[in-house]
Order: C-alpha cells, then sequence, then structure tokens
DNA sequence: ACTACTCCAGTTTTT
DNA sequence: CTGGAGTAGT
C-alpha cells in the first residue's frame, strides 16, 4: 500500500461499520475507494458480497479498470464484484425479481418520459399552458425525494404544484399501462419493491456487506433509503464525498446526507482527506477564500498543497465576449506553441452552454482541437432510436410510447387523425394501442388506408418476434431485415436534405448493427432476455462506447468538470447573471421549491450552490487558472454591461493580478484571413 | 404530409 | 440575434 498519506491509510485500512470519507478537491478520493476494496479483498472478504455505487458510467468504469490494475495478476479475485451506477444496480434488482413474473419491462428515457408528459397534458386538456420539462422535473423531483402522487401537498400551492399534483399520478398509471419504468423508478421501485418484501431485501443485503458509495454528496432521498437498507443488518457502508462540490441540488440531490450522515449511521468513524496534489498552493488559497465565504453550516475543510508557489492568477477584463474569447484562445495557443503544453492538458470552462460558441469559433479559425464535454449528442441519433423504438415494441407490445413513435416511420398511411381515432378506441375498451391495432378489423371508423397500414405494421412485429423468440435470430440480424422490411434506408435517403447528411444517419443505424453485433461475440444475443437486457443497458449508457478523446483542448460547463483536472484552466464569464446565473437570482413561475424539511428558502441556498460551482471550476486547475469576465455583452440583441461576479470578491488581493484585455479590432486582416480559408476548406470538406 | 412562417425563450444534466 | 417549436396553409 504505498504512498498513502496517514488519512488515506485509515480510510483505507478501516474494515467494519459506517465510514464518512470527507473528500476534498483532489485529494486522492479515487484511489482511496480503489484501494480500500483492494483491501477488503486481501482480506479475504469475498467480492460477491461488496457493492460499490457510482452515479455515472465513467466513474463506473473508471473504477473497475484501476482496481483491476492494483490488482495486477490476482483478477480473480475480483470476480463477482459489483461496480456500477445506482441506476443499473437497481435495474439488475428489478430484473432479477420481476422475472420471477416474467414481465417484460421497458425504460423510458427523458425524451420518453417528457412525451408522456406532453400526452396526458392533452388529455386533462392543459395542453400549452405549461411547460412540459418544468413539470417533468418537478415529478422527478417528487419521486428523488421519495414521495408518491398522494404526497404532494395540496395547499397553498403555485400553478405548477397544482398541475404537478394532477399529472403525477396520471404519469405514474401511464408508466405502469406501459410497463415502463422511467430513471427515477430504478431506485424508488426497488426501495418499494424491498419495503413490500423483506424476504427479497434480505437477499441483496446479503449481496452488500460490505457498501461504497462514490459522490455521496449528490445523492438524493431515495438513493439514501435504498443505502439505508441495503446496509441495515451489517453497516459497513463507506461513503465519499465533499459537501463543498455539492452542485446537484436542483436536480434533488439532498446534501444534507453528507451532513448528517454521523446521525442516520450512529458510531461513523469520519475521516477527512485535505492534502491536495492537484493544485499549486496560490490556487488552492483562492478556492479556500472563496468557500470559506460560505454562509450555511458544513463540514469544515481546509485544502493544502505541497506545491508551493508565489504565482499568482490572473483575472482578465475583456470588453466584450469576442475580445475575452480572442484572448483565451490566444493564451491557449501560447502554451501549446511556445510552452509545449499539449492541447489535452487545456481547459475553457462555463456556466452555460451558450458561452462556448465564441470560443468554438475562436479555436477553429486557429485550428486548434477541442471537445465538447456533455453537450446534446444522443438527439441526434433519430435514426436510432426509431429502430431502437421497433426492437422495444417487439419485446414489450405495451410500450406504448415506442409504438407511438414508429407506428407512422416510415409512413404507412397512419395519419395523426388515425392515431387518435385507434387511441380513443383502445381508450374506450380497455385495450392498449397495440390491441387496437391488431383488432383494427372491428373498428368501423378507420380509413382503409390507416387499416392497411396497421395491418402492414403488425405483420413486421410479428415476423420480427417470431425471428427473435421462435428462431432465435442474434439481434443484429434481426435488426438488419427489420431495416430492410421498413425500408429505413430509403426513407433516410429520401428524408435527407443532402447525400452527405443521409450517409451520415445511415452510418449511424450501421453504428448500432455493429454495437450488437459486437456484443453477440461476447456473449449470447439470441435470447429475447438478452435483447431485453441489452435495450435496458443501452437506455442507461448512451454514448461511452465510441468515445475518442484524441489530443484535444476541454470546454465543458462547470458541472460537466467535476471530476476533471488540467494544468491550465480558463474559468470564462465571471460576471453577475452568469456566476451566480440569472434564474438563481430572479425566481420564476416555473421552478420548483426544493423539497427541504427546514423550509429555508431555496433563493439564498441556490446561490451558494453557484459559489461551491464556482470552486469546483477554480479547483479543476493544476498549474494555471485564469478568470475573465466581460465589461458588456450583447444580450437579445442589445448592449448590457456587467457586473464583476461576486465571487470575485472573495479572492484575497495578494493572489491575483487584473489586466486589462485590449479590444480586437473587429477582424484582423490575418485572422480575417485565416478565418476565410477555415471557411472555405470546412465548405470544401461538406461538397467532396 | 410537408413546408413556411411566426413567436418565444434564451441554466446546469446523469441515468 | 439565434434556434426551436408550434401553427397554418398548401
Amino acid at each position: 500500500m504505498s504512498g498513502l498519506n496517514p488519512a488515506q491509510k485509515t480510510a483505507v485500512e478501516h474494515q467494519n461499520g459506517p465510514l464518512l470519507v470527507l473528500a476534498g478537491a483532489g485529494s486522492g478520493k479515487t484511489r482511496v475507494i480503489t484501494q480500500r476494496i483492494v483491501r477488503l479483498l486481501e482480506r479475504g472478504i469475498p467480492a460477491g458480497t461488496i457493492v460499490a455505487l457510482t452515479f455515472t458510467n465513467k466513474a463506473a468504469g473508471e473504477m473497475g479498470e484501476r482496481i483491476h490494475k492494483l490488482l495486477e495478476g490476482r483478477t480473480s479475485a475480483a470476480k463477482g464484484l459489483t461496480i456500477s451506477t445506482f441506476h443499473s444496480f437497481g435495474l439488475n434488482v428489478l430484473t432479477r425479481e420481476k422475472r420471477a413474473q416474467n414481465a417484460a419491462f421497458t425504460i423510458f428515457d427523458q425524451g420518453d418520459a417528457v412525451g408522456t408528459v406532453k400526452e396526458i397534458l392533452r388529455q386533462v386538456d392543459a395542453g400549452k399552458r405549461f411547460d412540459v420539462s418544468a413539470i417533468m422535473s418537478r415529478i422527478s423531483n417528487a419521486k428523488n425525494a421519495f414521495l408518491l402522487p398522494e404526497e404532494l401537498p395540496d395547499d397553498g400551492m403555485d400553478p405548477y404544484a397544482e398541475i404537478t399534483k394532477i399529472v403525477y399520478p396520471r404519469y405514474q398509471a401511464a408508466l405502469r399501462n406501459f410497463s415502463a419504468y422511467d430513471f427515477d423508478d430504478l431506485v424508488c421501485e426497488v426501495v418499494r419493491l424491498w419495503q413490500a418484501r423483506p424476504d427479497v431485501l434480505a437477499r441483496w443485503q446479503e449481496k452488500a456487506r460490505y457498501l461504497l458509495v462514490d459522490e455521496y454528496q449528490d445523492t438524493n432521498r431515495a438513493q439514501f433509503m435504498m443505502l439505508r437498507l441495503l446496509a441495515e443488518p451489517y453497516r459497513n457502508i463507506c461513503v465519499v464525498g465533499d459537501d463543498d462540490q455539492a452542485i446537484y441540488g436542483w436536480r434533488g440531490a439532498d446534501v444534507r446526507n453528507i451532513l448528517e450522515f454521523e446521525d442516520q449511521f450512529t458510531g461513523a468513524q469520519v475521516v477527512k482527506l485535505e492534502e491536495n496534489y492537484r493544485s499549486k498552493q496560490t490556487i488552492l488559497d483562492v478556492a479556500n477564500a472563496v468557500i470559506a465565504k460560505r454562509v450555511d453550516v458544513r463540514h469544515k475543510k481546509h485544502l493544502f498543497s505541497s506545491r508551493l508557489s508565489d504565482d499568482k492568477i490572473t483575472i482578465a477584463v475583456a470588453p466584450s465576449p469576442d475580445a475575452e474569447a480572442a484572448y483565451t484562445v490566444r493564451e491557449l495557443q501560447r502554451w501549446i506553441r511556445d510552452e509545449k503544453k499539449q492541447p489535452k492538458d487545456c481547459a475553457v470552462l462555463y456556466r452555460s452552454n451558450g458561452q462556448a460558441k465564441v470560443i468554438e469559433e475562436c479555436l477553429r479559425t486557429e485550428g486548434i482541437p477541442y471537445r465538447i464535454v456533455g453537450g446534446q449528442q444522443f438527439f441526434e441519433r433519430k435514426e436510432v432510436k426509431d429502430l431502437l423504438s421497433y426492437l422495444k415494441l417487439t419485446l414489450n407490445r405495451s410500450d406504448e410510447i415506442s409504438l407511438r413513435r414508429i407506428m407512422n416511420y416510415p409512413a404507412r398511411g397512419i395519419g395523426d387523425t388515425s392515431v387518435e381515432r385507434l387511441a380513443l378506441h383502445a381508450k374506450a375498451k380497455g385495450w392498449t394501442l397495440w390491441e387496437a391495432i391488431e383488432r383494427v378489423d372491428a373498428l368501423d371508423d378507420v380509413s382503409e388506408q390507416a387499416r392497411q397500414g396497421c395491418k402492414s405494421l403488425e405483420k413486421i412485429i410479428a415476423e420480427t418476434r417470431k425471428m427473435i423468440l421462435v428462431q432465435q435470430t442474434p439481434a443484429s440480424a434481426v435488426a438488419r431485415s427489420l431495416c430492410e422490411r421498413i425500408g429505413l434506408k430509403r426513407d433516410i435517403e429520401a428524408s435527407s436534405p443532402t447525400p452527405n447528411a443521409a450517409a451520415k444517419r445511415w452510418g449511424n443505424v450501421e453504428g448500432l448493427f455493429n454495437t450488437l453485433a459486437r456484443r453477440e461475440a461476447k456473449g449470447g444475443m439470441e435470447q429475447a432476455r438478452d435483447i431485453q437486457n441489452f435495450l435496458h443497458a443501452l437506455t442507461l449508457d448512451f454514448g461511452s462506447d465510441e468515445e475518442t478523446q484524441g489530443n484535444a483542448v476541454t470546454l465543458s460547463t462547470l458541472h460537466g468538470s467535476k471530476g476533471l483536472e488540467f494544468d491550465i484552466v480558463h474559468l470564462i464569464g465571471c460576471e453577475e447573471g452568469f456566476l451566480p446565473h440569472q434564474r438563481t437570482l430572479d425566481e420564476r413561475a416555473t421552478d420548483a421549491p426544493t423539497f427541504s424539511e427546514d423550509g429555508n428558502t431555496s433563493k439564498a441556498a441556490d446561490i451558494e450552490e453557484e459559489r461551491r460551482l464556482f470552486y469546483v471550476g477554480v479547483t479543476r486547475a493544476r498549474d494555471v487558472l485564469v478568470l475573465s469576465r466581460c465589461k458588456a455583452r450583447a444580450m437579445r440583441g442589445k448592449p448590457v454591461p456587467r457586473t464583476p461576479s461576486r465571487f470575485l470578491m472573495d479572492i484575497p488581493p495578494e493572489r491575483f493580478v487584473e489586466i486589462e484585455v485590449r479590444d480586437e479590432p473587429a477582424m484582423s486582416t490575418n485572422a480575417g484571413l485565416e478565418k476565410a480559408n477555415a471557411l472555405l476548406a470546412m465548405l470544401e470538406g461538406l461538397g467532396g
């Protein structure tokens, strides 16, 4: 166990009973978790009784990899070890327990869930008066707080609370009716199952005699309940987290879980990791100063580094966002070209996605490679989702969302009117929508065209079903034949504006074939059950498959940057309105109140969360930190003067130098030429 | 069913 | 000023 400091060692060597590890930024948190697991294995704890839970697939993957490395040759020791996200763990529980009842189910992603809420709003005749995603997020918040529809308050409510009270129960009913779970259900429904079935719970408690939880400050109420039930008999629960990095309150994370851990698990040992191995002392001084100003009570930590330095951080003041971006990219270019830094050692961080645009443009003209963390890439794959919907529908014919998605895609004469008619019949007769299609001959007000469409769809699904269930055809072959049958390629070609776009979209579909084939090579995908499992896994982990990083500058939101680190970090837009963000400053009708029992005003709490977000950004930097802001920027077309972020005021004057960024001439001849060339190159790339 | 026009918003996001 | 969504018209 080489190179652990005393605090880390304590956490690693601790074996039984509850343990809270308060791990400051860059204090070697992952190292502690992985070493601890290895240590447990070395002590002869069976791998099959250890469960480690994370929030993201990425974190779970990294953890597994590092354990694998630490074990060197002894990998068989790790056989049966569970390292997964909360959601896939929950899915695993549900899959195993529901299998006994032989019930196929579907997992709804965000889009499916929003679609369902939209449909319900139409039904209750509240169509466009509400923002669907605001309602959705309120339902999600309620579930995260482990509240049933009837447990929502029914007095003293704003309009959104009222509509949520109406929609939530219907939404739940719809899910059950479609044999579907949404993401939140994967946690909540497990807890409810365990509460109802102590015998089932007991089995899982044996499976999790040793429990480890990463990023504990991000857990919500439902996840806490899951952990509490699971850890009850053995109480070997080790949680690792940092309340100063709690930035997900807005999506239901309840920081009280980490603050009150010692009350929930009495006798808990507490270990603080305060030595930072990442940043220079100056950067930590800035971070400490900012976080010291927090107004709410938390676990006190003071980070220190062995990397002493006299360097100061830079606060750059630019006249405009264009100048800020030009300066930022100029600086990065200087580091890369003159100081031999790699693009991958650099990051530009910002509060909201829109801010990336100017930076992107500058990087592109300079020819510096970049990658954007997060973004919205899964929505671009409509064709993949369409194809998956066919498969999902084949395996679960009550999955109405998938059915609606592909009912008339590719077009087969079932227009909106026909869909509504079929839905109406289904509702009146207590059928599912699929049953209405099967029994379309019994309905008199359906056009002949739509009737034929229904029959053809029914045939397609029936044959696909036969391939899977009877002939046990491998999934990739099923998918290919399905595409053939529905003429997906033809439709993509017909509906794409350019042959290039069509090729790209079809490429996505082929990508899916390949993913399926790869999975088959790894082990069985002939059984309906395998395909079902595969589809579930795909919903929970969409594109970690083809993530090629390369050597590129990272562009990321502050949220997306958590857990990452870089030699050089530029945090742009340090202005009131971005940091803290405007929407935490002024109240909005659609904003959900956070479910806090102590009734503290959410506004002040929100601003504190923004402070922590700033803190997270600062602590990403190893060597160089530049905080930049603009004196003015165009908002809605009009130029508006900007105030420096209040968080900048908390930085001790002796820790920074402030520089004035000169205003870029609109476009220097040189930059103009480069820009034109880049544009030309891009056009050629597209046309060729 | 598809296109064109209007209107409105314009945080953070994983699963 | 932009992009997305929703509506109305062909």
